[in-house]
DNA sequence: CCTGGAGGCCTATAGCGGTC
DNA sequence: GACCGCTATAGGCCTCCAGG
């Protein structure tokens, strides 16, 4: 859907002058549509100005193409109810410390990716935990919601609910900061940040780990995709944005994708990304100009979220059934730096079509 | 002052539903 | 089925602003 590539010459636009006029014609007709002699006449006029004469013919469909969407953003605009897109202040305890938030999960540690499953059983867990690598996984701390790199686990106990609980040390954090917490329900494996590459992973309904800034701290809270706007990826990366409502104040606000770490559910999604794109690319290859690769991505999105509703969403998980991935999909360590070079030159790559 | 990042605006077009 | 209107969105470009 969309525009198609330009071909090459400027883009047109109306001038200011055109603009006015237009403006004026439309606020004639109160926001409906002028005839169509209305809009030859118009286009007619404009093409002999002495900016365009002889150099840009203006259509009349180009006319007919402003009205349409001057029509639709009035419309937009009149009825659509204020939306809270900044960041509200959160409600926490007047108490609640002020941590410095450990950069995004693994841009603080290194990374060791493990290809080992790590599946503790709750009785050992105090003895299994300690031999593996303790930044695969993330604890909520109690005093203010957010989610914290678990540095290390330093003991484990069980309550007389039956619930067991970790004693954790947050990565970049001292023992004073230390917390009891449950296991089932607050830790689970370590969100990852995302690349440029990976936003087509990320789709509305998903539970995500978001960096929300607040006026006095800027902390990783649980979130949930609404809606995401698509865009171009260019020199600067991932263009595209992302309507969330966080979980603890159900404020809402539109972030990048640099703000946002999707949980490890979603690897399948770039796994079926990835083989998608290797056949685009080996099509490609056969066929170096063929428009129908653009396709190839709509359809795998389209089979993602078709996967995504077979999928339990990804809610805090048992630590008895952690599994790490058998295959990383992404070796290199994992960074909240978006590449500039992704996809630059690459349209194959791009998520050129909504997923939704 | 210059440069680059980020957000927003504007135009073009695809998709869908309604009407004839 | 053709046509039309409405809506949503891709993609290009402009503007603002922070940092060097």
């Amino acid at each position: 859907m969309g525009r198609p590539p330009s071909n090459g010459g400027p883009a047109f636009r109306f001038m200011a002058n055109e603009v006015m006029e237009m403006e004026g014609i439309l606020q004639d007709h109160h926001n409906t549509m002028p005839a169509r002699e209305v809009l030859v006449a118009l286009a007619e006029k404009f093409s002999e100005s002495p900016e365009r004469k002889g150099k840009i013919v203006v259509q009349m469909k180009q006319v007919w193409n402003w009205f349409q969407n001057r029509r639709y953003a009035i419309r937009a605009k009149s009825s659509k109810a204020p939306v809270k897109l900044n960041v509200t202040p959160m409600a926490r305890e007047e108490s609640a410390p002020v941590r410095s938030v450990p950069q995004p999960v693994a841009a603080s540690i290194p990374t060791p990716v493990s290809t080992t499953t790590v599946a503790p059983s709750v009785s050992t867990a105090g003895r299994v935990i300690t031999e593996i690598s303790y930044t695969e996984f993330e604890a909520k701390s109690a005093r203010d919601g957010a989610w914290y790199d678990v540095g290390t686990f330093l003991s484990h106990r069980h309550l007389d609910t039956g619930d067991p609980e970790v004693l954790v040390r947050f990565a970049g954090f001292g023992p004073d900061e230390d917390e009891w917490v449950n296991i089932r329900k607050h830790v689970r494996q370590r969100s990852l940040p995302c690349e440029a590459s990976e936003c087509v992973a990320v789709l509305p309904g998903d539970l995500i780990l978001c960096f929300q800034e607040g006026k006095d701290q800027a902390l990783y809270f649980d979130a949930h995709v609404l809606d995401a706007q698509r865009r171009r990826h260019d020199i600067r990366g991932c263009r595209c944005r992302f309507l969330v409502r966080y979980d603890h104040d159900l404020s809402e606000e539109i972030v990048p994708l640099r703000k946002v770490c999707r949980r490890p559910e979603t690897d399948y999604r770039l796994q079926q990304l990835h083989a998608a794109n290797d056949m685009a690319t080996s099509d490609h290859q056969k066929t170096s100009t063929d428009p129908s690769t653009t396709s190839i991505q709509r359809i795998t999105a389209e089979s993602v979220q078709r996967q995504q509703n077979a999928h339990v969403t990804a809610g805090p998980v048992s630590h008895a059934k952690i599994s790490l991935p058998a295959q990383k999909m992404t070796p290199e360590p994992k960074t909240a730096e978006i590449s500039n070079t992704v996809n630059v030159g690459n349209p194959t790559l791009l998520p050129s079509s909504t997923l939704n």
